[in-house]
DNA sequence: AGTTTTTCTATTGTCAACAATTATTTGAAT
DNA sequence: ATTCAAATAATTGTTGACAATAGAAAAACT
């Protein structure tokens, strides 16, 4: 075994899950891939079961699908993936987004302006990558301070999805710029703190990313 | 190993994870309880990563939870909980009984027909985990056409998390009777098929089961 | 040649044993 | 008796090996 692990408390599977998923980000491994165990372990410097852990965690994540005796495959995301991801999405924040309302302090807000400013540089240089980043912290921001656990937990859940939906995407359709307009606009909307308005505007942005981001797009 | 896994084809760890729940179900595991591995391995006769299996699964449904080296608990609902869950249960079904409207067929009414007068059978006999179940069975038949996938998935666990609350209550407020109709009433709304109407019921009655039976009932 | 059956191989499922960690008990010092 | 420290026991984390299964390759049959 790894002599780091004694350093990093989480238990081993939980770091290898971590790595996997960054690999899934980063195109290192493709939509489709068939991961098998023993490999895994040989790479990772680690036993098999747990890689298996690490496995566990990811299917849980929906980011992975196994099936008995046949092997566990990174999950193929189509354009119906994307639309249940949506779905979801929208019927989450559109609650959070006006329950953190009430929750939210002035350094709530600060760490969003923080957001927004990196989202600004990120955009003048042009790293969809990093912006994409930004957008899911953006949105987790808000979403942690609705005051429900679960519905935190079960977005998080729905948001990597969606993350390594884009992450494979090989064109996007807005530009650099509008996209941080896009979540300026949301922060202005949320600093009135008027919850009709706010739900409007979340909705709206919502369908306005997946519109002129995500589809259409054949490259 | 026990000879009917040959009979068996799923993986053992699920098997021992549906039984865990049933016994969490029927209170042969209280909440609360600690979760030991290898008391569990030799219960069913199974080894240790096996039974790891099965509480990764409880893990993932929420209804154990794990700290690493601190060993696994059976989660203990608290009423906030129950208000978390409720709401989490509220914003899903409320989406998904609308969207339901337009796939489901005469089929799956009868199917819910079916639920109903089994419904008053065991309202006539006085088994509210019977009816618990019905009624578990009642909301996810029309949540299972909603035609979301993940939708369905989330509510299952959410469902699941309030079953194994119910489970733990010692007295109930209302009636078995006016359970039941509270039911056969929602069945008829949906008949209509008009979404506004389906939509102002469903949020009506989740209340109304929350309010008149799951709250204030200290034994 | 094409199809079915058999053999072989790669991979997952399961196990029992060891290592690391946490909790409990014991024993000393004050 | 109480508090602290050391030794002990209980429990989880991790490993490597074996068993069962599915898929691929080879062989036999027509």
């Amino acid at each position: 075994m790894n002599d780091d692990s004694i350093l990093l408390r989480r238990p081993l599977g939980e770091l290898i899950a971590e790595q996997l998923r960054q690999d899934i980000y980063n195109r290192r491994i493709e939509l489709g891939d068939r991961l098998i165990e023993a490999d895994l372990a040989e790479r990772f410097d680690v036993s098999r079961s747990t890689i298996r852990e690490a496995l566990k965690i990811l299917e849980q994540e929906k980011l992975v699908l196994s099936k008995a005796r046949k092997g566990t495959f990174v999950c193929r995301f189509t354009e119906e993936d994307l639309d249940e991801l949506t779905e979801v999405r929208l019927i989450i924040e559109s609650r959070a987004f006006v329950k953190a309302l009430t929750h939210m302090e002035d350094k709530d807000f600060n760490v969003l302006a923080d957001i927004l400013t990196e989202m600004k540089q990120e955009a003048e240089i042009g790293d969809w990558n990093k912006l994409f980043d930004l957008d899911m912290l953006f949105h987790q921001t808000v979403v942690n301070r609705c005051g429900n656990v679960r519905l935190v937990k079960i977005y998080e859940s729905i948001r990597v999805q969606i993350r390594v939906y884009i992450a494979h995407l090989d064109r996007y359709y807005t530009s650099f710029n509008s996209f941080y307009k896009e979540h300026k606009d949301l922060y202005n909307v949320l600093l009135k703190r008027d919850a009709g308005l706010v739900k409007k505007k979340i909705e709206d942005h919502i369908e306005y990313v997946e519109e002129k981001l995500l589809r259409n797009n054949k490259s």
